[in-house]
Parts: C-alpha cells; sequence; structure tokens
DNA sequence: TTGCATGTACGAAAAATATCGTACATATTT
DNA sequence: AAATATGTACGATATTTTTCGTACATGCAA
C-alpha cells in the first residue's frame, strides 16, 4: 500500500512519533495549541489514518492508544524527494547549502555536520 | 498577500523558473510528459496563480506569457521551513545529516559543501 | 471566405482533505 | 441510581485543490 500522510496527518504523526504511543485526547491536547479545531475532527484523522494503515492501535482498553506505522526516517525521506524534486531541481546539495546558509545553525551544529561529513568521506 | 503555492502550483513554478518565461502551452508540454491532464486544466491553474499573484503576465500578444513572481529561493525556504516543523521536529541540522547520508553525494559535492561550511564559520 | 488550429475565459464537476454534529457506550462522581 | 465526564463511530458538510467542458476570439492555410 504505502500512502504518504497529508499534512495534517503529518502534524499527528510528529506527536505519536515524540511519545511513541498515544491516546486522541494526548494527540488533541498537544494540536491545540497550535491550531483550532475541535476533539472529534482529530479523532476521525486519526481513524482515517488507521484505514490507511499509517498508524495501528490498541483498543483493549476504552481509551484506544495508537502507534506509528510508519517511522519518522521514512516520513522525512518521503518529504526530501518531494522538496527536492520540485523545488530544488534534483540537486540535493542545492538543498544543504541552503538550509546551511538560510537555518542559521551553531557552531556546535556545524561541527557535528562537519565530522559527519568527514565520516562520510573516510568510508567512502 | 503572500499565498504559498500548491502541489501542482509548484510543479508549474519549477518550469516556468526554469525557461524564465513561458507560454501555457510551454508549460503543459512538459508536465504532459510526467502527469496526465488536459490542456485546459494547466490553463486554468496557470489563471489561478494569476489572480493569487503567484505569476505576472504578458497579455499583448495572443499567446500569454508568464514569470514568477516569487523566486525559487523563496518557495524553497518555505518548504524546508514546512518540513523542518512537521518531520525534523525542528532541527535543521538534523535534516542536513538526513540529506547527506541518504542522498548520496558525489566526492566533488561534499567538498563543496565541506568549503562552504568552511566559509560559514570564518565569516562568523 | 471558409474552416482548422491555437488561444483565453470561466463555470461547474470531481476528488481530496478537513471539520463537525450527533448518537451511543462506558466510566466516575455525587 | 442519576448525572456528568470521557470515549468511539461515523455520516454529513465544508473547504481546498484539481480537472474538464464549452463558449468564444483570432490567426492562418486552402
Amino acid at each position: 500500500m504505502e500512502m504518504k500522510p497529508t499534512e495534517s496527518e503529518l502534524e499527528i504523526l510528529q506527536i505519536i512519533w515524540e511519545k511513541g504511543q498515544c491516546s486522541v485526547r494526548e494527540v488533541h491536547e498537544v494540536l491545540e495549541k497550535t491550531k483550532d479545531a475541535g476533539y472529534t475532527t482529530t479523532l476521525k484523522l486519526m481513524q482515517i489514518m488507521h484505514d490507511k494503515g499509517l498508524v495501528e492501535r490498541d483498543t483493549t482498553a476504552k481509551t484506544h492508544l495508537y502507534k506509528a506505522l510508519i517511522t519518522r526516517e521514512q516520513a522525512q525521506n518521503t518529504a526530501l524527494d518531494k522538496i527536492i524534486s520540485t523545488v530544488f531541481n534534483g540537486s540535493s546539495s542545492q538543498l544543504v547549502m541552503q538550509v546551511l546558509s538560510n537555518k542559521q545553525a551553531s557552531k556546535e551544529e556545524l561541527d557535528m555536520i562537519k565530522n559527519y561529513l568527514d565520516n562520510l568521506e573516510k568510508n567512502n
């Protein structure tokens, strides 16, 4: 199947990834802070995600508990592929430089990235 | 106003950015290769983009010519902001490393990036 | 000048997403 | 036990995005 999450579904997945497992209410409480939609909206969205196979749930207790069925890494790669092809014209290194120049990283982060690069080259 | 382009609008912008300026037919011919939709669909989409202020057009000739009103860089940053917040949990350096590890860059690209990093640090 | 080919305009339908109301079940409090 | 709080189910509606059909204008070739 392998369906790609919509924008709202990603917001929800984000929260589930964070907590590992959670109820609709927990998700909704986080969502509420930044978004203005009712509880049943979140519920319905999560039910749809279940139908699509994006999450699984434990229904033994009254309050169902949801877990993600796709990893954050998978979603990251899907999202990256999309923007690399739609706005970066296929160039991933272009993307990297754009991020580095615009999303000011701290010195520590830059060093971490440099280390990372060195290791990459060593192993090739 | 500052409206953000939809998915289809981005596909079109991509083509316009590439050519600098173009007619609906030109856009449609490129689009057709990867997508299955009629000419009037592309036309309508470009008219909507015009209404939204994403493009401007020269209507002096019979065949109108379209130009982008937002730059590729703007769209890149909007797209980056979105995925950094929805799937990378706010961490841009995480994104960079993910790209570096998964979207295999050539040695030349890696060097280019390293240089870039060095310059960044020098100027800070 | 008739008849294509190539254009635009634009309303309306279709499809995809998101939101909500209401019904109903089960805990928990008073 | 009755009232209240909390939960799921799910159809209906709203909104957004995409697609298409049809009308109509104009350039160009036969």
